[in-house]
DNA sequence: ATTTAGTTGATAATGAATATCATTTCTATT
DNA sequence: AATAGAAATGATATTCATTATCAACTAAAT
């Protein structure tokens, strides 16, 4: 949320010991847009600049993620999606299908997992929770290709699961 | 843990409405052995035979793990690896420092996990819960080498990134 | 302004996974 | 047991995301 200014963002790349360029700074700028969880290949396309090639996407993607300045989603075969780093944690929700990514919270499962760590005498430094499943709207498509002939009956309105 | 027969191998690619052939058999027969978590090329290598392509081997493995008989965990942009599924489902505490792994199952985790789902309109289809952290003996050592007069300088006590 | 080490874009290369397709092999049925 | 026909196979080509290569360019320290 909190978004950077430019001036941040500039002093971000600083702070990483690398140089500033023009390519790095519009890069970083899509990042911190509204648009989360965006592909190699978005930031590309949105830049859409004969001045950044995708090497360059790729390689200062690669280096901030490696510097924890974002986070790298990866899922199935699917391309890596990228999100600046916040200081807010979550975890992540993504569709199998189209790859779409909720972001989400959990108080309750941060606690236990302290607990179960703590039970095998670990020190808990950090960790992946991932969950995988398919998003509403494929689940309406994975239902109309199934039930060909029920004329319009959405999935989104029946119960999805029940215990 | 506990091994099939071959029979029982047999009987499984049958119950999943396909052919019963060698090449399958001996795929199910590595998984079915002690090694776990291998990728489609560890299967292949370990045949290491003309009658098995690994064409054959991606096609069965994929659809064993559409069919839930295996479990597909793809780690980064590593290939992907695949272990017989077992009836047990469990999540992984990993040292960080000395790759010791510790499994667990936490029920109550399982359960909020569907609850987000549910909360967000998708189906949940699998999950991945991977703790990090230091465990006890690693802790031990650590502790040991940051007394007062250890020689090395130690990280933590530097300013990692000057802003 | 000069230098030089870091950075860039175009393109080739990689590596995992999938598609293609002629040939072979299961297996249900004679 | 013979056979027909659908399914499965292996070799190979192909796809797609990502990474490596390298000559040309550029930030920024001097």
């Amino acid at each position: 949320m909190a978004k950077k200014t430019q001036q941040e963002l500039r002093q971000m790349i600083r702070s990483m010991g690398i140089k500033v360029t023009k390519q790095r700074l519009e890069i970083l700028s899509v990042l911190n847009s509204d648009k989360t969880h965006v592909t190699a290949q978005d930031v590309y396309e949105r830049l859409n600049s004969p001045e950044i090639g995708f090497a360059t996407v790729y390689r200062f993607l690669k280096k901030l993620s490696e510097l924890k300045l974002v986070t790298e989603v990866r899922m199935g075969g699917l391309p890596a999606r990228y999100e600046l780093a916040g200081d807010e944690h979550h975890d992540h929700l993504t569709c199998t299908d189209c790859g779409r990514i909720v972001e989400f919270e959990e108080q309750q499962i941060e606690e236990i997992q302290e607990i179960v760590a703590r039970r095998h005498g670990y020190r808990l430094t950090d960790h992946i929770l991932e969950l995988y499943g398919v998003c509403p709207s494929c689940l309406e498509k994975e239902n109309q290709s199934i039930l060909p002939n029920s004329s319009t009956a959405s999935l989104s309105t029946m119960p999805v699961n029940t215990i």
